[in-house]
DNA sequence: ATCGTAGTACGACTATTGTCAAACTATGAG
DNA sequence: CTCATAGTTTGACAATAGTCGTACTACGAT
């Protein structure tokens, strides 16, 4: 089980929007989802390249690709394979460079949302 | 044509959120459509208190409505009769209050997308 | 009182979205 | 090779959202 061994990174390639072509809507729109925000949330707090198990979403497996794919397609987050597993990370640099301000202040919301309401899972 | 003498704010009242209870996720949500990102936008170029009629936008005065309905019911605007006339302002404020810098984000993020592509009414 | 203007309410229609289950693919472990 | 794990794809479904036209209400002007 040493690390490198597992690492594949074959066929499987994931298409990502180019950072000059994010558009404002569809992040908004991204972002405007409970599940996903959770997901960005998540990546946000330190667990960043965390595998799509990992996340224990309150949803079937096939809805939980549905959102991981919104965000990738949003330009939110960047996937990679490793093994069967598909990790994901934020673009954060992109977004900042992109929508200077944005990604920080939603997730500052969510976060202050998060500390009035811990225990609301959504 | 005295100013004060066409001012009724009559009967017709409007429900307004209040601040405390604003949602992110609504509020990315409503802001997160092209037609209500142009009335925001335009309420914050010094367009403060316009009419609906002077937006020109480019749907049906039922869907207009609609558009000012779902920014109301969001809190991004706060809405009052003046005759006939609906005049609607953003709550830069109360939305500062909540979701310190958010708007700011999407308003210099929408400023910039207009600046590449003047032309593209969306 | 009548008319025009500004906006709302309602119903209909279409497109999109969030959801799931089932069948499938790719990878690593034994 | 075979099996388990992680994720994808497809098709279906219900709910929601954006759109419109028509009918309606409220107000100001004449």
């Amino acid at each position: 089980m040493s690390e490198s061994a597992t690492v594949t990174v074959s066929g499987r390639r994931v298409k990502h929007p180019e950072t000059a072509r994010l558009r404002l809507e569809t992040v908004l729109g991204a972002l405007a989802d409970p599940v996903r925000l959770s997901i960005v949330c998540a990546l946000a707090d330190g667990h960043e390249d965390m595998a799509c198990v990992a996340f224990e979403l309150p949803v079937s497996k096939s809805t939980s690709t549905h959102h991981f794919r919104v965000l990738r397609e949003a330009g939110i987050i960047r996937q990679y394979y490793v093994g069967t597993a598909r990790k994901s990370g934020l673009r954060v640099d992109d977004l900042e460079e992109r929508f200077p301000g944005l990604l920080a202040s939603v997730l500052n919301a969510e976060r202050g949302r998060r500390e009035e309401h811990p225990d609301d899972p959504a």
